[in-house]
RNA sequence: GCCCGAGUGGUGGAAUGGCAUACACGCAACACUUAAAAUGUUGUGUCCUUAUGGACAUGCGGGUUCGACUCCCGCCUCGGGCACCA
């Protein structure tokens, strides 16, 4: 008897099934295909951690499962490189980017083969390779030529630690509320800037449909929803001295309510307007003061501020009354028309607005419920007064009436306005791709090269980032590719040109890696059309909840985008998700090294084997759940491995007993469902429930250990194959002899079931007692034996049964 | 404030209308051992009871049902997201 050696066995079959690349996926293969996709991991540090561990060992014990169940199964990795976490890690290491994410990757791959991942290795990629950002590069023009990516000045957030602006998802807040970055947590501003924006609000509609034919869970649907945030309403033109104002309301009903206007102080209109306005110089005096307080001031005050135009009015439509205006900094500037019209009686903030400022009030809607208190703010719905010829009518009808009154006179119409905003979408960073633009010295910006072109693609692209030997970010907020005038100036069909400097998001090169892995070598295309035709969608994605309207949203763009190019051929570019939880140090807090809690995968492969890792870690618990790291179950799932390792000296021909027959044919069909299911923890407790009774077992069944051997090797590859090539007595390595190439094993349902069911007997919906039953046996005669149990006569307590259940197999209850 | 999600033993969790607490961890006792570790066996929701047995328990309060962790209504707590979005 040789004891369980898991390094011997684990490095060894780690080099072979890398050597074959085992796990290859077929192009066009006649196999049904499914695409499993697992978020690709971005080098941030040295190592991978046990929570990386965690995101990719469900997916791939799927993966192994779908293969050994017949499918095509594509399942691939690779290295999202570029981008500030690589970059911020290589100022801290000092080592220049390139070099470090080149050897994270060697790094990382080692880890993740240690782990027993089955990648087909043949579809790496890597976003930093050149030959795949040529494609990011190609697919940015493409945005470029249909007029989604615009050179705009806004306002942005500024990240002054990281010297560099970000997108609006990329700005969370802290448990103070304050603005901060997402990777790294510093502090962030608004400031402006001319920035690179993806026009994303112009697929709002688009990707609120798609959420819509793609099975997602509801909290990701409804996080996606709410940042796209469309608002149905109308759009209503006031006249304010002769100045058109468009003013945004969802709530076009209370138009003869309006007592005021209020305006942006970034809104053009002020501009317009200031020479007519009385008070001028407080009004201009308003506007800087409120220009220097950030967001979060803003938000923290509690009294509304802002100033009226005095000698300014303007004329509310159809009710041709007249009412002030003010500069007022609750009105967004990014938001809607910037301009709001003030109904205090209906809407809260109007409300505190005029309170503030001794504004009129006046009631429009009557509520159902019955009057409304004076000087109160009622948001519902109810009948109409104070509204003219239109006093009686129902809110919710006259909503739909004063919009066609309305429309008829030209001041109004139906408008639909989102929340989500432009994607920022260049970086003042140095590790990212290059974007493939020129300035000319008319200002106008060309691409360089013809995307549609293949010669000039081939000959233009990929535009390479230069080697940069300081590579530190400007003070200033330019790109540190300003410093390389070499590189910055060039020429564009013989005119003087300057290149663009800045540089892509980490974002870019995630947006359609999904698409590079279905012809990842191609050097004509981004893909072959009919491969991403055999491939798409990916039919189940497991990722992390912070990409949920980052990287999920930002893709699904993309793909929308190229749906529409006619690139690709399907609307949607994943049919399924799910979100992976979180691992959390033994302390319960999140793993970081500043709390000294991070768990290194490493010293558990070294300890027990990454076998009893995958274990412990299938059966923590749902996928989708975070839990505090314990190293105590890796120790049971050693032992499991260590029990079924062993049996294999009891081997024998003899026939099973058929207590043995029925517990193994019960946990192939249960292991069955649950992973078909994504159950993966309670396939651990089967396998567990079965091994504990088989071990007790003189003898073992071969053909039920085969099995067994088969069942386990997608949760533990290593020793599930050294298991098997040593049972099937394999002289020596045959690819086709892969235990993980074997079919899945059946169940005999017939052997499950049993004649005789014990069945538990309530009274009055309390268990009592049990009976035996055989299967088919009959109710009244199931009844006859109730009634004349001991027991059951004892809780009747003489009383007559009203009402009998018997659930056949499953329970009876008798009602008294 | 609004929108999601979740609350089950000492702990991770199982059970989607049918025997609540599977499977583990931890703990305790015992066996093996000079001893410890490892391993194995048994026990382990709470309360009453010597036992047999019984009562009560899935955040709280109601409801539907023969039967509710599961479905419905109202709260509480925690986690996450959005947040002056007109």
């Amino acid at each position: 008897m040789e004891a369980y050696d898991h390094k011997k066995i684990e490095e060894k079959w780690k080099d072979i099934w890398f050597k074959e690349n085992l796990y290859e996926a077929e192009d066009f293969s006649s196999k049904p295909k499914r695409y499993i996709l697992a978020e690709f991991p971005y080098p941030s540090g040295k190592a991978i951690h046990v929570g990386h561990a965690m995101r990719y060992t469900v997916p791939d014990v799927y993966s192994r499962y779908l293969r050994m169940k017949g499918y095509n199964v594509m399942f691939p990795m690779g290295w999202d490189a570029f981008g500030l976490p690589a970059e911020n890690y290589a100022i801290k290491t000092g080592e220049h980017p390139s070099k470090l994410t080149h050897q994270i990757i060697i790094d990382y791959k080692e880890a993740v083969q240690r782990m027993g991942y089955s990648f087909d290795w043949n579809r790496e990629i890597a976003t930093t390779d050149p030959s795949y950002y040529k494609w990011t590069q190609w697919l940015f023009l493409k945005f470029f030529n249909a007029g989604l990516a615009e050179y705009k000045e806004a306002p942005v957030w500024w990240c002054e630690r990281m010297k560099t602006v970000l997108a609006d998802e990329e700005v969370i807040n802290d448990k103070d509320g304050n603005k901060i970055s997402e990777r790294g947590e510093y502090p962030v501003e608004k400031r402006m800037f001319k920035q690179w924006v993806l026009k994303t609000p112009q697929y709002a509609e688009k990707l609120l449909e798609g959420l819509d034919k793609v099975d997602f869970p509801d909290t990701i649907k409804t996080a996606q929803r709410n940042w796209i945030g469309k608002s149905e309403g109308a759009g209503v033109l006031f006249d304010i001295e002769g100045e058109k104002a468009l003013v945004f309301t969802t709530r076009p009903d209370t138009l003869y309510g309006v007592t005021f206007i209020a305006i942006a102080p970034e809104n053009p209109l002020v501009t317009k307007l200031i020479d007519r306005v009385k008070n001028k110089e407080d009004v201009l005096q308003y506007i800087n003061k409120v220009k220097d307080r950030s967001d979060l001031e803003r938000q923290i005050e509690k009294e509304k501020t802002g100033v009226i135009l005095e000698g300014i009015r303007a004329t509310v439509p159809l009710a041709g009354k007249k009412v002030p205006v003010f500069v007022a900094d609750y009105v967004l500037a990014g938001y809607g028309t910037a301009t709001v019209m003030g109904v205090p009686a209906h809407d809260e903030r109007d409300f505190d607005f005029a309170k503030k400022f001794n504004l009129e009030m006046v009631k429009v809607i009557e509520s159902k419920e019955g009057k409304v208190e004076e000087n109160k703010c009622y948001v519902g719905e109810g009948t109409m007064v104070n509204s003219d010829k239109y006093n009686g009518m129902k809110s919710e009808d006259f909503k739909q009436k004063i919009m066609e009154d309305l429309e008829k006179e030209g001041l109004g119409k139906q408008s639909t306005i989102f929340k989500i905003r432009d994607w920022v979408f260049s970086r003042q960073r140095y590790w990212g791709e290059p974007i493939p633009l020129v300035h000319l010295e008319d200002g106008t910006i060309k691409p360089i090269v013809d995307v549609n072109n293949p010669s000039d693609v081939k000959k233009k692209l990929p535009l390479v980032l230069p080697e940069l030997p300081n590579y530190s970010p400007n003070e200033d907020g330019s790109s540190p590719l300003d410093r390389d005038k070499e590189w910055v100036n060039t020429d564009f069909d013989g005119r003087k040109a300057k290149r663009e400097t800045n540089t892509m998001p980490n974002w870019a090169g995630s947006c359609w890696y999904y698409l590079r892995y279905c012809d990842p070598k191609n050097d004509e295309a981004f893909a072959d059309k009919e491969k991403l035709k055999y491939w798409l969608p990916v039919d189940k994605y497991f990722g992390g909840a912070e990409h949920t309207t980052m990287h999920l949203l930002y893709s699904r763009f993309w793909h929308r985008f190229l749906y529409d190019q006619k690139l690709v051929p399907t609307e949607e570019p994943y049919q399924w998700r799910l979100n992976g939880g979180l691992l959390l140090g033994a302390d319960g807090r999140k793993m970081s090294k500043s709390y000294g809690n991070v768990v290194e995968p490493g010293e558990y492969i070294e300890k027990y084997g990454a076998d009893s890792l995958r274990l412990s870690i299938c059966f923590l618990g749902p996928y989708e759940d975070t839990y505090p790291w314990n190293s105590n179950s890796i120790k049971a799932t050693n032992r499991l491995i260590q029990t079924i390792y062993s049996l294999k000296d009891k081997l024998s021909n003899d026939k099973p007993t058929k207590d043995v027959e029925k517990s193994y044919n019960l946990m192939v069909k249960n292991v069955t469902n649950m992973i078909e299911n994504l159950k993966i923890n309670t396939c651990i407790s089967e396998i567990m429930i079965f091994v504990s009774k088989f071990k007790n077992e003189k003898k073992i069944n071969e053909d039920i250990y085969k099995g067994l051997v088969k069942v386990i090797s997608p949760f533990a590859p290593f020793v599930a194959e050294e298991i098997w090539q040593e049972i099937n007595k394999f002289k020596e390595w045959k690819r086709e002899n892969s235990v993980h190439l074997q079919e899945w094993p059946l169940f005999n349902e017939s052997l499950i079931e049993e004649n005789i069911l014990t069945i538990p007997v309530q009274v009055n919906g309390k268990v009592r007692t049990s009976i035996k039953v055989t299967k088919d046996e009959s109710e009244d005669s199931v009844k006859e034996r109730v009634e004349n149990n001991e027991k059951v006569i004892k809780y009747l307590e003489g009383k007559p049964i009203k009402k009998f259940i018997y659930i056949k197999g499953k329970i009876i209850n008798v009602v008294v």
